[in-house]
RNA sequence: GGCCGGGUAGCUCAGUUGGUAGAGCAGGGGACUGAAAAUCCCCGUGUCGGCGGUUCGAUUCCGUCCCCGGCCA
C-alpha cells in the first residue's frame, strides 16, 4: 500500500490530553517514516514556546515538525492559511514517502482542512478598524441591525452581542459586494477528498482532565512562562489585543505584568481559561461524527490507533 | 470582656418596608467559514449561621448563642 492511499491520520483533543505524546509514539511505531503537522493556532508564533507547550528542540531535531514558528507574534495567521499550508505539506510529505500526522487542538483549522472553506475575501485591517470605530460610536446592536439589511440570514444566525462575527460578516459584504450567506451557499475549497482517520485523544474523566490542566500550567510557570511573556511584552511593539497575545495563559500573565492582579491570581485565571478552552474543544469534537475516541492512559494507545480499520473515503 | 460591622449559591456580594431570594465569577451545556488558545449564547432551591420567641406566615422583627473582622479595654 502506498502512503498516498493510506487514510490521512488526524489527531485532535482537548489541551493537555496527551496528543503530542501519542503522536511521538506513532512516529516511533512508523519507524520514522512520518512527519508531524501541527494544527495549532498559537504554536505558529515564534517566541511562544513554553505557554503553547511547543515540542522542545531535541524533539524537533529528531522528529520532523511543521507549522511551528511560522510567524512573528505581531503578525496573524488564519484558518484559510492553515488549510492551504497543510494541504501543501501533506502532498510534500507523502511525496517523500512519509506519512503525515496532523496533530493539534485548533478545531476550526481541522474543519477548514477537512470540510473546506468558502471563497471569501481575506481580513482587511482598514475595514475592521472602521467597523470597530463605528461600533464604539453606535454600538454593535446598530451594526447587527445593518447586517440584517444586507444579509438577513447571517444576521438571524448571529447574536447581536457576537461582535466578532458581525464584524466579519459586514467585512465580507463590504469587500465582495455579496452577503456572506450567499458565499456560503456556493461550493468553496471543498472537503478533503481522501480517506481520513479521525482520532480524538481525551481522558474520559473530567476531574482528571481538570487536574492535568492545572499541573501542566504550574509546570509551565516553573519552566519560565512568566519570563517568556515579559520578554514579549518588553519588545514594546506587541499589545494585548493581538491574536497571539490573546492566547490562553499569555493574556492572563500579560495583565498581571500590567499590574491588574497578582501572580497567584494570574495563574488561577490562566488555569481557568485553559479549562474553558478544553471544554470548547470537547464540545466541538462531540458535535462532529466520525471521531474515534482514545483514552491516552490506555496501554498501547498508539498500537490501537494503527490497527484501526481504514475509514471509507469521505 | 464591651461596642460596632458582618455571617445569603462553590466564591464575592445584592436584596426582601414580614408572603421562603438574585447578580457577577466559578461550574455545566451549546454555537462556530481568513482573530478561533478567539468570539458568543443558554442553564441559578440555596437548612438566607444555630436555637427559641412574636406572627396566619420569619431569611427579614425580638431574644439568645456561635463564628469572622474592626475599634476599645
Amino acid at each position: 500500500m502506498s502512503h498516498s492511499e493510506e487514510p490521512l491520520l488526524v489527531i485532535a483533543g482537548p489541551t493537555a490530553a496527551g496528543k503530542s505524546a501519542l503522536a511521538l509514539e506513532l512516529w516511533e511505531r512508523l519507524e520514522g517514516r512520518a512527519e508531524i503537522v501541527s494544527v495549532d493556532s498559537a504554536q505558529v508564533y515564534r517566541g511562544m514556546d513554553i505557554g503553547t507547550a511547543k515540542p522542545d528542540a531535541a524533539t524537533r531535531a529528531r522528529v520532523p515538525h511543521h507549522l511551528l514558528d511560522l510567524l512573528d507574534p505581531a503578525q496573524s495567521y488564519s484558518a484559510a492559511r492553515f488549510a492551504a499550508d497543510a494541504r501543501r505539506l501533506i502532498g510534500e510529505i507523502r511525496a517523500r514517502g512519509n506519512r503525515p500526522l496532523l496533530v493539534g487542538g485548533t478545531m476550526l483549522y481541522f474543519r477548514a482542512l477537512l470540510h473546506g472553506l468558502s471563497e471569501l475575501p481575506p481580513a482587511d485591517r482598514e475595514v475592521r478598524a472602521r467597523l470597530e470605530a463605528e461600533a464604539a460610536r453606535s454600538g454593535w446592536e446598530a451594526l447587527h441591525a445593518r447586517l440584517a439589511q444586507v444579509d438577513p440570514p447571517t444576521a438571524a444566525r448571529l447574536h447581536p452581542n457576537d461582535a466578532q462575527r458581525i464584524q466579519r460578516a459586514l467585512e465580507i459584504h463590504e469587500l465582495s459586494g455579496e452577503p456572506a450567506s450567499r458565499h456560503f451557499q456556493r461550493a468553496g475549497a471543498g472537503a478533503w477528498a481522501g480517506a481520513v482517520l479521525r482520532i480524538a485523544v481525551c481522558p474520559p474523566d473530567l476531574e482528571l482532565r481538570r487536574r492535568r490542566i492545572e499541573q501542566r500550567f504550574r509546570l509551565m510557570m516553573e519552566q519560565g512562562f512568566l519570563r517568556e511573556v515579559s520578554d514579549l511584552r518588553a519588545r514594546g511593539d506587541l499589545h494585548a489585543e493581538l491574536p497571539s497575545m490573546r492566547a490562553v495563559g499569555y493574556r492572563q500573565l500579560w495583565r498581571h505584568l500590567d499590574g491588574e492582579y497578582g501572580l497567584d491570581r494570574a495563574v488561577e485565571l490562566g488555569v481557568i481559561a485553559t479549562r474553558q478552552y478544553a471544554k470548547r474543544q470537547i464540545t466541538w469534537l462531540r458535535g462532529e461524527p466520525g471521531w474515534t475516541w482514545i483514552d491516552p492512559a490506555e496501554p498501547n494507545a498508539a498500537g490501537a490507533v494503527l490497527n484501526l480499520p481504514a475509514p471509507p473515503r469521505s
